[in-house]
DNA sequence: TTGAAAGCGCTAACAG
DNA sequence: CTGTTAGCGCTTTCAA
């Protein structure tokens, strides 16, 4: 902050007139003659003067500030959640702290820990992936003090989140394999733990069923969300005596994964393997060939948790609401089988 | 802020003293008798006691934030920059305010403004590219408050800045085209002015002069940096009676939108056209071809400027450095020319 | 219509 | 070794 701002002090001096005097010039206050709040008026535009938010939240014990821990910040998903925020955030005045876990327990926690310390008015968190107990999350919720989760969820019986409808879209994906012919469905998870991970993997044995597909356990791969992992996954896929005709990947890390390893092996997509990934991408249509997905309003699903969380700021005890946003399923080229 | 933090008070109340012996306790300071000390941090630590920052900010007039500009969250250029910026701010235990330009000059200079007003320390800029004024930086500047420009800069003789080795890069590139056999190397720039667009211009020039191939304006495109216009320009590259046999896009968005558009137009890459980008994308190796692009060492370059930013806060008036990156030219599938 | 004073949480100079 | 006091910028009683 270099050369000081200018205070009320400063303002009150110069004009001869006490503080509070200009406090209330400033604010309009009927008790100030028109002549005074003109003057004071003036000259706190003349010399730019802003009210020091560090002293209002000293007062009023608010930092107009949100705190928001993500996974990463440099996937698209998360960055463009975080542009949804921010936007938000910014209509009703409020700044956002970011942090990210690196999908680390540990930083999870520290970062729970610093932004409270750093006096944030509440959380917006999307959990990492290693993250299977939930405890530090306490203070928030014996407190009172606003938290919204996205995506990636927990305690949803005490804390308001958002989510992507993720069963129904596996379920829709499934089904759309079959009704283009695939008969060998798989489906690469993430870490268990993780509602998306549950949530999709029901979703999948529910289109399973729909069609009346039997259930194959060596078509479900699982994975940490590592490109390195997917990979992994499914080149076991692949070498399967009988090789999937789909598969269906959690999100994008692990589908463009896939997407590389399948044309290694040889095989092509969408004739041998068709290919679905969960992904708002951008770069779903510039790969070869363009990948059909499931696609998160991801943008959307940020204003959604910000717009719960100030409805948590206004009331802290109100029953916690689960907003659940409508994916759709944009059918492009990796999923669709020659001459049906 | 819900339930109230404790304060030094709180804890002064409890154990019967005063509020600056608790404080001193805290930082054990030497006037405190052992005995004073131990039982004073036993209780901090019990009660779960931070320091307030903004009791600390107002004091010092400090508020261990730095404000971050950059023109959208979304891309992975400047989230990944961001998370350089964030990873070294955390080390000074410094946090970032971010606010997106979304690519304005007005939303810029407003973004500006809101931040100083929060008190933040400084300023960590990449400009938007319709900024061609630069008139909103004076306070900062005039006021000697920290200032780092990274990418798209300006007024670098007052102002220390990170930016990539770009004319270098953009020199390289031709060359490299060059030797692959391409004669006709064709070029989409950004808006001019931004300080990449002129640079990686340069560049281009230098390298057709390197290798004696003559300057063709037909051969230069431009565009804003949206995909639409990029696609334009690409057409318009395409339809020349002489279409070019290399082209070289300023940016990702830039070069996956010329991509798109060179296939639509039924021509093959690298056989008709090669193509290399400016970018640190993970989706370079899963496009097809694979692109051949320079790579930004981005999560390096928000390293830097916030490194940058931090001798700044110490030496507010020392004459502005700049920082250039080394890039370097990955290979791929883009820009191998068959048979050579 | 205006001013004085207290207090938000903290530190530091000054007393004792 | 510990307490008192003033002050960072602001709002808000309470007095005048």
């Amino acid at each position: 902050m270099a050369k000081r701002h200018v205070s009320l002090k400063d303002l009150a001096t110069e004009l001869n007139v006490s503080i509070s005097t200009v406090s209330r010039a400033l604010k309009n206050h009927p008790d100030i003659s028109c002549e005074m709040t003109r003057k004071v008026q003036e000259l706190a535009r003349a010399r730019n003067y802003t009210p020091n938010p560090l002293a209002m939240g000293l007062l009023r014990q608010e930092t107009r500030m949100i705190g928001v821990i993500v996974p990463d910040l440099v996937t698209h998903f998360f960055s463009s959640v975080i542009s949804g925020i921010e936007h938000v955030a910014k209509e009703n005045g409020y700044y956002i702290l970011i942090s990210s876990s690196s999908e680390s327990y540990k930083k999870e926690v520290e970062s729970v820990r610093n932004l409270l310390n750093t006096r944030v008015e509440g959380l917006i968190v999307c959990l990492s992936q290693e993250t299977k107990i939930f405890d530090h999350f306490d203070v928030l919720v014996n407190n009172e003090i606003p938290l919204v989760f996205f995506d990636r969820v927990c305690r949803t019986d005490e804390v308001p989140s958002v989510v992507a409808d993720n069963a129904e879209a596996a379920r829709q994906v499934t089904r759309h394999f079959y009704e283009n012919g695939c008969r060998r469905i798989a489906y690469i998870n993430g870490p268990e733990q993780l509602s998306i991970s549950k949530l999709r993997y029901e979703g999948y044995l529910q289109g399973l069923q729909d069609c009346n597909l039997p259930f194959e356990p060596e078509l479900v791969g699982s994975c940490n969300l590592s490109p390195e992992d997917a990979s992994v996954a499914t080149r076991k896929l692949l070498r399967l005596k009988n090789h999937p005709d789909a598969i269906f990947g959690i999100n994008d890390t692990v589908i463009f994964a896939a997407m590389r390893e399948i044309k290694q092996f040889g095989l092509t997509i969408p004739t041998d393997i068709s290919l679905v990934g969960f992904t708002g991408e951008f770069h779903s249509t510039v790969v070869e060939p363009s990948l059909t997905s499931i696609t998160h309003p991801t943008f959307e699903m940020g204003k959604e948790a910000a717009r719960l969380f100030f409805e948590r700021i206004q009331h802290p005890t109100a029953p916690p609401q689960q907003i659940e946003m409508k994916t759709s399923l944009v059918i492009r080229n990796s999923s669709k089988k020659k001459a049906l």
